[in-house]
DNA sequence: TAGTTAATGCAACTAAGTTGCAAATATAAG
DNA sequence: CTTATATTTGCAACTTAGTTGCATTAACTA
């Protein structure tokens, strides 16, 4: 089920992703947020956001869940099958436009695939 | 720092570990063998043997820990660079014996990546 | 065989995420 | 504009994975 009315959380929420390409996590949104929206709020809008195709979501190499903007997502389309990188010094974890070809496995069938990247960033890599 | 000691709950866990390829979330190993074993030597067991190149581990895609034998480990040069497979029909997930280049990247570093493929596995696919 | 030191068990804790329910509020109908 | 209704929110309590400190136990060494 996935948004119905248009509340002054999910505009908060929608806010924090508006300019940019790096994924964040719900705990970091719990913190930034977490005195103007209460944090099973935020866990329930960015579910939904998600079911829209508005956010798409993946776990970060600590298993914590990471929120960022679908580009080609809709609700009926749901898959970023984009790769995604996240940085050893600043911790920035961001979407890749890049497409990564998945091996074809014999007598299985590949329903889906995440690919994480662990490294330097743009700015850190010296 | 890894294992001194060849203690009964290194032998207990190793075991299960013996004839398979499947990865076992220290969950599952503490449901098995919690009985035997204190959840917290588990926990303790497994990150030293992980340590020492015996096992390596990842996150599945409920963001639980995962262990599986290592096979081109050691202490010193510690990467299973391999996929892992996750069956949505059984749960099964295994290590897949197959190499898979990480595109490069520009202005990035990568040091270390993981690719989680979720499906049927060969004997739930029909 | 005794001494040292690693390994274990326990209990209490942390942190992420979930659930049920009553109160608040967006939207549609009148 | 007001009311009715159903969605959304906040709160508190809970669940689950994983961690920590400390006293006790048990490998290994000399």
């Amino acid at each position: 089920m996935g948004i119905i009315r248009k509340t002054e959380s999910v505009e908060i929420l929608l806010n924090e992703f508006q300019d940019t390409e790096t994924a964040l996590s719900t705990v970091e949104l719990i913190k930034r947020l977490g005195n103007q929206i209460n944090k099973t709020t935020i866990y329930r809008v960015l579910g939904k956001l998600e079911d829209d195709g508005v956010l798409h979501s993946f776990l970060g190499f600590d298993g914590v869940k990471r929120f960022a903007r679908c580009k080609t997502c809709s609700k009926s389309n749901h898959s970023d099958v984009h790769p995604h990188f996240q940085c050893v010094s600043c911790g920035k974890t961001e979407c890749l436009d890049i497409e990564v070809n998945i091996p074809e496995l014999l007598n299985r069938e590949v329903m889906f695939s995440q690919l994480l990247i662990k490294g330097k960033c743009d700015l850190c890599a010296v």
